[in-house]
Formats: C-alpha cells, sequence, structure tokens
DNA sequence: CTTATTTCAGATTGACTGAGATTG
DNA sequence: CCAATCTCAGTCAATCTGAAATAA
C-alpha cells in the first residue's frame, strides 16, 4: 500500500510495466554483482570465492559436495572454487578420518580477518540496495525470496 | 548432512538466520537461469538472448546501445546479443536517417512468433517460483525489487 | 575536436559435462 | 559392485577491457 506513492522518481518508467520478476531479479543481481566484485577484487578474491566463504564461516566443517548443494551447484565447481580458497589461504582442508576421501573444510584465521575487512563494505551495498525500500518491508522481502528459492526446488540444471 | 531439502522455510532454520539479502538474490537468479536456459536452448537461444528480445518487444525502436544502458551492461557486451539476434532473424537493424551510425531495433514477426511460443513455459517458471508464497505477497515483491533496483542505482560496472 | 555508436579481438568469471581414481 | 567424493580436462555463456572506424 502506498507502495505506488512513496515510489521513488525511477528514470523512464514509461513502458515499464509488466516487468516479469524473472527479469527483475535478473536485473537486480547484476547490479549486486558488479558493485561486489569492486569490493572483493580489492581484496584479492572473486564474488564467488568471497560468496563460498561466507558460508563456510556460519557452517564450518563442510565439505565441498555439500557446499555445493547448499550453493544450488554442481560438485565439480565448487571443488574449484574450494581449491582456490586454500591456495589463497583463506580455508584450510582436513581430510575425514572415518570417511578419508572426504575434505572437511574450516575457515582459517586469516580467511576471517579477510571477513571482517570486507563486511563493511558489503553491508554498505545491501543497505543503499535497501535504502528506498519502505520502512518495515525488508524482513518481508527476505521471507519471500526465501519462498521463491523453494518454489524453484532444489533441483539441479539439466 | 540435513541440506535443506524441498521445504519452505520454517520459523526453526537454525544457523539460517543472518542470510543476506544479497545472497538470497544470487541463489534465486541461480535458479531462474538455469530453467530458464532449458526453456530457450530448445529455442536455439541464450538466456541473454531471450532476455534481450523481450525487453525490444516492449520498447521496439531502440538502439544497442540504449538497449545496453536499460540493461546495466556495457554497448560492446550487448552489441555483441544484437547482432546474434539478427543473425537468427529475431530482430532486424535499421539505420536511423537523422543519426546514421545508430541502429534502431525492432523484432521481427519470426520473434513475436517466438516469443510467444515462449511464453507459456516461462510464465511456469515464474508461477512455480511464486507457487509457495502467501497470497497476495507477489506484487508486494516486485514493488520491493523495483526499489532494490532503483536503490542501487543505474551505475555501471567500474 | 569531441562525443556517441558500432564493431573487432581478447580476457575473465562462473558455470557446465565427462572421465578417472579413491574410498566406504 | 555400488555410491559418494574428489580431481582433471575441456566447453560454454556472459560479461568485461581495449582499440579502431564512423558519424553528428
Amino acid at each position: 500500500m502506498s507502495v505506488e506513492t512513496a515510489r521513488p522518481p525511477g528514470p523512464a518508467d514509461a513502458g515499464r510495466e509488466g516487468v516479469t520478476l524473472l527479469y527483475l531479479i535478473k536485473q537486480v543481481e547484476l547490479a549486486i554483482r558488479s558493485r561486489l566484485e569492486s569490493v572483493t577484487r580489492e581484496a584479492g578474491l572473486t564474488v564467488t570465492q568471497y560468496t563460498a566463504l561466507t558460508v563456510l564461516a556460519r557452517r564450518p566443517g563442510l565439505t565441498s559436495a555439500e557446499l555445493a548443494k547448499n550453493s544450488f551447484v554442481r560438485p565439480q565447481s565448487m571443488s574449484t572454487v574450494t581449491a582456490e580458497l586454500e591456495e589463497h589461504g583463506m580455508v584450510s582442508r582436513a581430510r575425514d578420518p572415518s570417511h578419508h576421501q572426504r575434505q572437511l573444510l574450516t575457515v582459517t584465521s586469516a580467511g576471517h580477518e579477510l571477513l571482517e575487512r570486507l563486511r563493511p563494505a558489503v553491508g554498505w551495498i545491501e543497505e543503499q540496495m535497501v535504502s528506498t525500500l519502505p520502512e518495515g518491508d525488508i524482513e518481508h522481502l527476505r521471507h519471500a525470496l526465501q519462498f521463491c528459492r523453494f518454489g524453484l526446488g532444489g533441483g539441479w540444471p539439466h
């Protein structure tokens, strides 16, 4: 409600009705990625590497394959990312004693320091993004996006 | 491992709080792209080509450079996309009489037919995505995403 | 001369597929 | 033997950068 009236004066709103949610999400993601890349590149990481690192910081002890499932990508794709993160000294890989082919991942102290160093800049991107959102709609948006993710299912590309 | 299976996010998702909006949008976009690719590839187009085609159908007469601005990418990137669309006979390029180096783009009849043919499958992806959303939240989500896009501004990568 | 548009050539990122080796 | 994990090698999609030609 009053979303219409509270809307910021977009440049060129003409012909913008009927824009699909799929298209909107793509555009927002593109805008996010370009800004995130400026932040992570200054730290020597790609956006994908940084993203995996943040997930590992929240869920230590994951394997690369589990991390892949969690991120909806193939194990092979995530494997290269975690290998690069280890090369950069951001994570360490230790063999699982009971499953010797699995490698348990943990964020190193250098990794944690880097995450702390980037936190303000990354937080600023999200603040900018929601800065024009009506008060109280942020949590609503978060929940809606979670529903969208599960609506699309955990299925992999085929 | 308790990797989240097909289940809407419940109130007790320990360890999932604090997931950033940036991360959620990335994941939803990834899920969308993989499904969209299955649809467009069957028609011989990439997702990027299809997306540009839908924008051109809504806003005929754009140039490649204007389309690039509209899509938050560089002119060089969009130029290759529009060239490919012309090769496929989906769009036609006509010189602007008053600005002879500009090429005005219009969707051909074949392009419109293809869009019509793909519309049900693409619509089905969006339906699936919002199928678990509480009733009435879809328009709310659309508006919130538009706010996010304007919050991030029209800035290009640098 | 400057600016915008287009085009060409090459690099990078991030995903994919397939195949092989190891381990439980 | 089977399933899961990890690694290696190659491909593809989509963007970027830089440089050059053309036209207003």
